[in-house]
DNA sequence: GATAAGTTTGACCAATCGGTCAATTCATTG
DNA sequence: CAATGAATTGACCGATTGGTCAAACTTATC
């Protein structure tokens, strides 16, 4: 039994129509919201007719489902990082450090998070009520014993859970912001790893006792 | 010379037509941003037909730059609270407790201020430029100041202001996020008062040497 | 109470929306 | 190479979009 290894001209076609029809959709969808997107503009992004987007992704719900499903699943990789180090500076400085580079790696998977979260959060309301409020939970309760244990100020946890996504994902909602108040230029690799070390240091001192 | 201190009611009506029309496209803009909102929406939630609308505001752009005019005049105002003390923590305080403030007094605000620039600013861009740039760069000059005389750690100021726009803003931006983090019941004001002297406890001790 | 000015609204318009479809092109297989 | 099925696309559809307009209505002024 031999298992085709080597894609056919066919299947890879298609995979590559896929994958741009869905990059030129998270692009779309980041900058617009769900509504505001239009096939006609995510199909000129992709350079295909429209038609022919409508092939591969029957609706625009359809497509916006994919590109969400992606965005959650990142999402939680990176949150997997919390857990890696046993140590409450340790855990946290890992966990801000993964947010961060998230970020930055995928600005666009953040803003349509955001994007969702303004409009109510139609599609992934479910996502948050359940597995990222279990998340949540389960991670308040190690950062409450790391409190009991004075490792930490006493503090609200979830407020300070808070605190780290605000300050990450703004990196990548408020890209377009920083660049207004950076001359017009992104930030470079080297800026940002001065605010990425700068985030994750004035978040533990701050709750450092 | 008299002047009409008592409105006409042709002046009144005008003025309570207008006031619906615009906290109704606060709303919508808030919620799916310039492209995703219709006037035909607004003019729902207006409680009005649409062709009225259009009397009071010719277009959906006119009717938005008026919209987000308020937004930055609102954002100035919150500002000011940070030179209004000498103290480099009173200042700092005040200014958090202002954003925090601002956010749960006009989330729609903010959402309206995200989405543009989730989208690339296109409207306020050149107050990002000028009005925002300006400040930033001078209230980056009194911090600088601030760390110089030890008040302060050594760090970037302009990450620091980032990371206050962003823990405030975000009580108001992820507000949907939040309620589903919280029972599907929005902060009372008992918890959003522990998150605001959280937020500006964490961020205060983060700067202190 | 007549006239003018300001306000309201249903009907309507061209453009764009998400989506369909049949005809055509293309790659694969016997 | 013939036949089959996958992929492509221009043309098209009904619905919705932002916006217009003339007619009707309401208030203010003389």
């Amino acid at each position: 039994m031999s298992v085709a290894v080597v894609k056919t001209p066919r299947a890879s076609v298609r995979e590559g129509r896929e994958k741009s029809i869905f990059d030129a959709a998270r692009s779309v969808f980041a900058e617009f919201g769900f509504k505001g997107a239009t096939t006609a503009e995510i199909a000129r992004r992709a350079g295909i007719p429209k038609a022919n987007l409508h092939y591969y992704f029957a609706t625009k719900e359809a497509l916006y489902r994919h590109v969400t499903a992606e965005v959650l699943t990142d999402w939680l990789s990176a949150a997997s990082s919390f857990d890696e180090k046993d140590d409450s500076a340790e855990a946290i400085a890992a966990y801000i450090g993964a947010k961060m580079d998230l970020a930055r790696a995928d600005p666009l998977g953040s803003r349509i998070w955001a994007n969702e979260i303004l409009r109510g959060a139609p599609v992934i309301g479910d996502f948050l009520e359940t597995t990222l409020a279990n998340w949540l939970s389960s991670r308040e309760a190690i950062v409450r014993r790391w409190i009991d244990q004075g490792k930490l100020v006493a503090m609200e946890p979830r407020y300070f859970f808070y605190m780290i996504w605000a300050s990450t994902q703004h990196y990548a909602d408020f890209e377009g912001q920083m660049m207004a108040l950076n001359g017009g230029k992104p930030l470079s690799d080297e800026q940002f790893e001065v605010a990425k070390i700068q985030v994750i240091e004035t978040l533990l001192r701050g709750v450092m006792p």
